[in-house]
DNA sequence: GCCC
DNA sequence: CAGTACG
DNA sequence: GGGCCGTTACTG
């Protein structure tokens, strides 16, 4: 996924909004600045640019309406949520990356003014009225398929634009919203999705890991450049985990996952040209990657492992709660280890983080799939006491993969009544926990986090799987999450992971014109509940 | 650290 | 609301 | 030189 070449467009997309988003919030600083004098000549002389402009947003994510609302409220104008038909709307505001919407706009009458967001953060810096036709929306459909192709079946789903149209449209806001924007030839639903470019993405197809392809078949198979990637991984953690450099650290581990998904063995540089990130001969991690091979080391990553910080930041990240920059807060304060975490004073860390540093150990140990399954089916049959109703329970992560082990065990609860999700949790939780009359008393002995349909906590065993086993049974961790029934599929898919795949899967979704996320899948790429898919 |  | 942690 | 996953939900 992360090395998928058409994520592009994406990217350009996010690049553009979080733009959007920067210069939408720079006012406030500006306005914050050293030289007030300035700064308040600033607030007066854009006080009334947009003087009698009445804005409708459509198909603008929330946050990034609400800033913008915001800013154009100062300047003297209005934003309204709905187009009742009174004619007020002076102007509707939508970002030019949204093809369904320059396309639905095109039909609009000329009474309204169509603008992009740029339009409204442009008007402030320059402290006037700019020219609207400047900043006029761009349509990008010329070189997309004017009417989606029905031909391909495995296609079919994302280019349904009739009478079987998959969109379920909520409020009545919602429907006055899309009569506005969304005025097909015949009156029916369009959304993002319908205008994506799909022989082009076929193309891509084989790069995501979502996909079923030969690349997933290859990585089952090989193991090679281990001892390239381990070391490199290695820098990478201690990048992120220690010098709280995130991006750099990403850099190494995903140089390490590359070349371990690699189908031969690396025994130059020079045959590091097929992976993108390391083609360029100048590229550092190339290079180390030549270190490695000659001298089957890492001169910088031996020097880094013996800094005290490195070496004390790595040992306290490796409690449950505590990150890089708290790791590096608590080096600063004098503590190296996780022996001087025991020692300390109460209050030191939070409570969560104590839960974290009394089960460091335990918590470091992987889970056998039996023992999975014994702790998540006592989740499913507290659930199953809840008020007579047959709950389904799903335990997901990588047990649900399939695999001999795990890190942690993730449940998932079924609940069909939206308005008791958090009362089957309490009912679970009460069942669990200690001092309670069920047989599965006892099985949760710590919380890290309730919510309301959320929770995190420590379980464990009330009693060794092996009757012979005289240890007790190890604490390890246990999310419980509450799911209604309306988003269990997604939430099922989203949950099973893995990681990689869900990232792949996400970013194929959004390439196709949709939204996935675990509370639903969207025939949008950002308003959300009007283009829910039930 | 790498890409745009 | 920013900062933090997490999968 | 700016951006780098998206989301959730906590804490302060």
């Amino acid at each position: 996924s992360d090395d998928a070449p058409g994520c592009e467009p994406y990217r350009k997309m996010l690049a553009l909004h979080s733009r959007a988003l920067a210069m939408a919030s720079e006012p406030k600083g500006d306005v914050d600045a050293d030289d007030t004098e300035d700064a308040h000549a600033l607030v007066t002389s854009t006080n009334h640019v947009m003087d009698g402009v009445c804005a409708l947003f459509v198909n603008v994510a929330a946050k990034r309406k609400a800033t913008l609302a915001k800013l154009l409220t100062r300047m003297g104008g209005v934003a309204v949520e709905v187009d009742d038909e009174q004619g007020e709307v002076t102007h509707v505001i939508a970002s030019d990356d949204n093809i369904v919407l320059a396309k639905a706009m095109d039909d609009l009458s000329d009474d309204v003014i169509k603008v992009n967001l740029e339009w409204i953060t442009a008007c402030f810096k320059q402290s006037s009225r700019l020219s609207e036709s400047d900043y006029a929306p761009r349509a990008h459909v010329a070189a997309l398929p004017e009417i989606p192709h029905i031909d391909d079946m495995s296609q079919s789903v994302s280019t349904t634009n009739n009478a079987m149209a998959p969109v379920e449209r909520k409020s009545s806001q919602a429907k006055r919203a899309s009569a506005l924007m969304l005025k097909g030839a015949h009156g029916e639903a369009i959304w993002t999705s319908d205008f994506v470019d799909n022989e082009k993405l076929e193309k891509r197809r084989e790069f995501f890991v979502c996909q079923p392809n030969a690349y997933t078949e290859k990585k089952l198979v090989m193991e090679c450049n281990t001892k390239v990637a381990d070391i490199l991984a290695e820098l990478g953690e201690i990048y992120k985990s220690a010098l709280r450099d995130e991006y750099r650290g990403k850099q190494y581990n995903q140089a390490a996952n590359a070349l371990r998904a690699l189908n031969f063995e690396v025994t130059s540089t020079d045959q590091c040209d097929s992976i993108p990130m390391l083609s360029k001969k100048t590229s550092k991690i190339r290079k180390y990657v030549g270190e490695i091979l000659s001298f089957g080391k890492l001169k910088a990553l031996d020097e880094m492992k013996q800094r005290p910080d490195v070496k004390a930041c790595l040992e306290l990240t490796g409690v449950h709660g505590i990150g890089p920059v708290t790791a590096h807060k608590l080096f600063l304060k004098g503590y190296k280890s996780v022996a001087d975490l025991r020692r300390a004073p109460k209050g030191t860390l939070s409570e969560p983080q104590s839960i974290g540093l009394k089960y460091v150990e335990e918590f470091k140990e992987r889970i056998p799939r039996e023992e999975v399954s014994v702790l998540a089916t006592a989740v499913r049959e507290a659930a199953n006491t809840f008020m007579d109703d047959k709950v389904h329970c799903y335990c997901v992560g990588s047990f649900r993969r399939g695999r001999s082990s795990s890190g942690d065990i993730d449940v998932l609860v079924e609940c069909r009544d939206e308005s008791c999700m958090t009362d089957l949790l309490m009912h679970i939780l009460n069942d669990l926990r200690p001092g309670g009359k069920s047989p599965r008393s006892g099985i949760l002995t710590d919380d890290l986090l309730v919510g309301d349909v959320t929770y995190m906590g420590v379980a464990r065993l009330q009693r060794p799987l092996d009757d012979s086993d005289t240890k007790p049974p190890v604490h390890r961790r246990m999310d419980i999450k509450i799911y209604h029934s309306a988003q269990l599929p997604t939430a099922l898919l989203y949950f099973t992971g893995s990681m990689r795949f869900n990232r792949s899967m996400r970013l194929w979704a959004k390439l196709k014109g949709f939204n996935l996320q675990d509370k639903g899948l969207y025939a949008d790429r950002e308003q959300v509940e009007m283009s829910r898919i039930s």
